[in-house]
DNA sequence: ATGCATGCAAACTCTTTGCAAACGC
DNA sequence: GCGTTTGCAAAGAGTTTGCATGCAT
């Protein structure tokens, strides 16, 4: 778009975060940007066990606390699972959870500036972030739960 | 406004729901009802004590998943604070999080119904609920943030 | 060489569960 | 009286912490 896009362009983001590059991080880091499956700690923990064996979890807590900390990805708490979930969008946009499967998804092409525009008049908060969390059944659940269930 | 309101609604909600009245479920559902503070489960029990001192913690977190489970409240899970906090807030509208002293303000007169109906349109999802957490500094905290980082 | 990051294990918090006694309907 | 709800205590899950070793800068 603008320059090249070098293909180690998250080890741009950690050193400008001042971060180290470390081997785990960086295979933390890319592994969630790569993933649009929302993973848990404990998601990335297990997902990396082949490629790095002798990692503990907790530097993949330690890590994802940094990289929140340092705004390279976001937590999501809205699954209702217990469990944090992550996202290396940071841009505010709309997580779908299906209240079935429990799968997240992202819409991304739904403005969401009015609102928080409206927001910021209404509140005077100095505005940081938003996310919205819309909870509803997927597609898929949607034809297996008519199927199972006929009568309601 | 519309009828008179019977001391008593939160009874009848209680009934209509099919859950049995307890002294427990009706102090906590009315503690949360009273509160604008989205406590949680913890915040609730210790809050009680003084009514109640022979509740349980159990009871707490059983009476509250009976109640979300019955559509009387509802879970807010986006505090990042490891704790689900509870709303008797049923509809869907937008909470005000402070990352600064991490208050939860609910926002009812911001329209959403145009955002819900386009993300249905797009996701063919069949819309349960939605809810919305804007992050930013509530105008208390930047005035003491700004006083103690005059250069930031 | 300096000091941040890792790995390990234990600790901590929040929440859930099993079971007997108590209570609402 | 029947079946749900409570209270207690223990267990479970997710996450954090302390400290010595290792590695990025």
């Amino acid at each position: 778009m603008t320059d090249r896009l070098p293909p180690d362009i998250l080890i741009g983001h950690l050193k400008e975060a001042e971060l180290r590059v470390t081997p785990q991080r960086l295979a933390i880091y890319r592994a969630l940007v790569a993933s649009d499956a929302h993973p848990t700690a404990k998601d990335l923990f297990e997902q990396l066990q082949s490629t790095l064996p002798s990692m503990s979890q907790a530097t993949v807590y330690n890590t994802l606390q940094a990289l929140v900390e340092h705004g390279l990805i976001q937590e999501i708490a809205e699954a209702h699972d217990g469990a944090v979930h992550y996202d290396a969008e940071t841009t505010p946009h709309i997580n779908l959870i299906c209240t079935n499967c429990h799968r997240i998804e992202d819409v991304l092409d739904v403005p969401l500036h009015d609102v928080a525009e409206q927001v910021t008049a209404r509140s005077g908060y100095q505005f940081q972030n938003m996310r919205i969390a819309y909870y509803g059944l997927c597609p898929r659940c949607q034809q297996t739960l008519a199927a199972d269930q006929p009568g309601e």
